[in-house]
DNA sequence: CCCATGTGAGACATCAATGTCTCATTCAAG
DNA sequence: CTTGAATGAGACATTGATGTCTCACATGGG
């Protein structure tokens, strides 16, 4: 054991099992712990013994989705500056974990159960609040609630996930298409 | 019954059962075929005499979904007037069949396969082709593309029926929440 | 070299949902 | 009343994924 967590042997990447799965199961939802396993390059076996089951994994994979997303929202640094640029800054810092966004918010069993993780809640609180302050400085408008703001960037961000994957449009219009629509909406301006 | 479709003792209504199915999958989308047929009112076989299988009710579902939003695309007639009121009648239209679209939206079955229903295709191009029809009578910016603005209006519809269904937001705010971030974006216009 | 640990491979049981059947019952038409 | 059709209830087999186990093997440390 040494000093590190991991035994003698090259312990499996936790880590890296969980971008795996991640990957795969953005692209296909219903895939099953063999093929995971077989995405990750290790046996099913082995993935069995780092998550107690499917329902482990789906977990553990919420716990990193939620990890990244404060992770992105920290940096961000949503109480500086205008709203409208921190929200620039929060699509842009989301990007990297949109596809597992995306994954999730398909997952309708993380939120059927009684007990969901509470850290959808806190992401929900501190997008709200910045949505919130964006209206009382004057720079958002006031008939859209922050919590609809809030749901409508969730799945903004995984619909543009899902249209990157599909090819339908280029990855690097990401960023742009998301926060342009979210902000400015699909009419022209005037001025 | 006598000269009707069905036989002499009250069929099971397709629709009624289709509608409860549909009604239910939007809340709880691993319900099971028992649960579905309890919900419809009938036993599982009788479920199971009307659809082959879950698989096949979950066809059956989306063939009403692209049906229902066909009808919505007729009757908001997208060829009239200014495309932005095309626009707010077609969310008008869609919205009784919004439930049913974030049910469908999330089973990605529907896509994994090769053989996906072509009347998304059908359905995506007539949606499409109204965005392009309000960019080239410049009433909509170009720099979203109509694919995007597409797919970002099946996402805010899809998102509305979610939060709508968890109580985040009224009903009676669906339209007006989705047509104006659609069309307007979040910030407050200047003039 | 020897040992301990983690792994891969596969066999096996389990389990839940599904698909399939039978049979009694009910209801409406004749 | 008789009959035919459709349903409800339940038994039963099937299926696919999952959970569990054993065992051989490889590898790094002692």
């Amino acid at each position: 054991m040494s000093h590190m967590g991991y035994g003698r042997l090259m312990a499996v990447d936790r880590a890296h099992v969980l971008r795996s799965a991640a990957a795969l199961l953005t692209r296909k939802a219903t895939a099953t712990m063999d093929e995971v396993a077989k995405a990750a390059g290790i046996s099913r076996a082995t993935l069995h013994r780092q998550f107690a089951g499917r329902d482990a994994l789906v977990r553990a994979l919420e716990a990193l989705g939620i990890e990244e997303c404060e992770a992105a929202l920290d940096a961000a640094r949503l109480d500086e500056g205008p709203a409208s640029e921190a929200v620039r800054r929060l699509v842009r810092e989301i990007e990297p974990a949109a596809g597992l966004l995306s994954f999730l918010y398909t997952e309708n069993q993380l939120f059927e159960g009684e007990q969901q993780n509470e850290g959808w809640e806190r992401l929900d609180a501190r997008i709200s609040a910045l949505f919130r302050r964006g209206q009382e400085s004057g720079e958002f408008r006031i008939d859209l609630t922050p919590a609809w703001l809030t749901e409508a960037l969730f799945g903004l961000v995984a619909s543009g996930a899902w249209v990157v994957l599909n090819g339908k449009v280029a990855a690097k219009d990401f960023h742009h298409m998301i926060v342009e629509l979210l902000l400015g909406g699909a009419l022209r301006r005037e001025s």
